[in-house]
DNA sequence: AAGAAGTCCTGGGCGC
DNA sequence: TGCGCCCAGGACTTCT
């Protein structure tokens, strides 16, 4: 499950290795991984890599020629650099987790480079894509997108109006919806309900402004901690070299189910809400409206 | 028109 | 040990 903070960690561990790199071969083991043309993914011989950008859960390869691949690794997808020796960039050190023997079977594609290095997209359950777009087709893709809240320009006046739009919704649904906020999923959508002390089904229309800014805060707070700790490893997520994250051990909440609360020692709970599980604390994470809070006014 | 539900996909965990 | 069932979830599509 990729959510902003993993994407943005294959970014940064893939940069420094792909940056001046052309394209010498692409296999394609899956066609239908490849949306839009498949047959345009052969454009990208002999192409050189001049930038490595992220867009909510999107990864961006920008391209000299004017063309740039999008790779959205959904929830089991992998991007993994190995050296011209079959290595991985390990710089000498062994990598908790790092030893993935690629190719393997669940290996999409692989993108051979001009230095002989190589880059595995592997992909256990085949929801990943890749797509080919010209730079300039990107902004008005985006647009269906919200802010990135990492940005400067994600300011609380910003999040309010993009919230705004959803007063009938269960908080974790809004957070969870991509053209709302770009980059959270489950597991730090959960996070940052617990951190404001917002139960998952509360409705935003209940939400006081010191709830709203409670919930605002969190989301930049938690989105920056688990980018440092380079991500939440459960099973597959993994980062350009190969990696484990981090941030596992400093989840309060996803995960947990079972295990007592990190504030209150309440036993933390796993529901189901619509077709995804939400796991929150009974005792902290208020589901009315504290008494002396008001409404959301918009 | 917003919101809910169905869809894709496979490995792993569970009960029996 | 083995079989079958169910679950995990991002984002798109389809339905109400």
């Amino acid at each position: 499950m990729p959510e902003l903070p993993e994407v943005e960690t294959v970014r940064r561990t893939l940069r420094p290795v792909l940056l001046g790199r052309r394209f010498e071969k692409v296999e394609v083991r899956l066609p239908k991984l490849i949306r839009g043309s498949p047959l345009e993914i052969v454009k990208l011989n002999h192409d050189r890599i001049c930038g490595l950008e992220r867009r909510a859960k999107i990864l961006i390869i920008r391209l000299e020629s004017g063309r740039s691949l999008l790779i959205h690794l959904k929830m089991t997808g992998q991007l993994i650099h190995v050296q011209r020796d079959g290595k991985l960039l390990t710089g000498g050190h062994p990598i908790p987790g790092g030893e993935v023997g690629l190719p393997n079977r669940t290996t999409q594609a692989i993108f051979h480079l001009d230095d002989g290095s190589a880059l595995f997209f592997n992909d256990v359950r085949k929801f990943a894509y890749l797509r080919l777009h010209h730079h300039r087709e990107l902004q008005a893709l985006f647009t269906l997108l919200g802010p990135e809240p990492l940005l400067p320009s994600f300011t609380f006046a910003v999040f309010r109006s993009a919230v705004a739009r959803r007063l009938k919704s269960q908080t974790k649904d809004v957070l969870l919806d991509q053209s709302v906020i770009a980059g959270l999923g489950n597991i730090y959508a959960d996070e940052v309900n617990f951190a404001a002390r917002i139960h998952p089904r509360r409705l935003v229309r209940s939400l006081s402004e010191e709830e709203l800014r409670a919930i605002y805060g969190a989301i930049k707070r938690i989105l920056r901690f688990a980018v440092q700790k380079r991500g939440t490893t459960f099973r597959h997520f993994r980062d350009g070299r190969g990696a484990q994250g981090g941030m596992r051990a400093y989840l309060k909440v996803y995960g947990r189910s079972g295990q007592p609360c990190v504030r209150c020692k309440t036993l933390i709970v796993r529901e189901k809400l619509g077709s995804r599980s939400a796991h929150y604390c009974p005792r902290c994470q208020t589901l009315t409206k504290p008494k002396w809070a008001g409404t959301l006014s918009v």
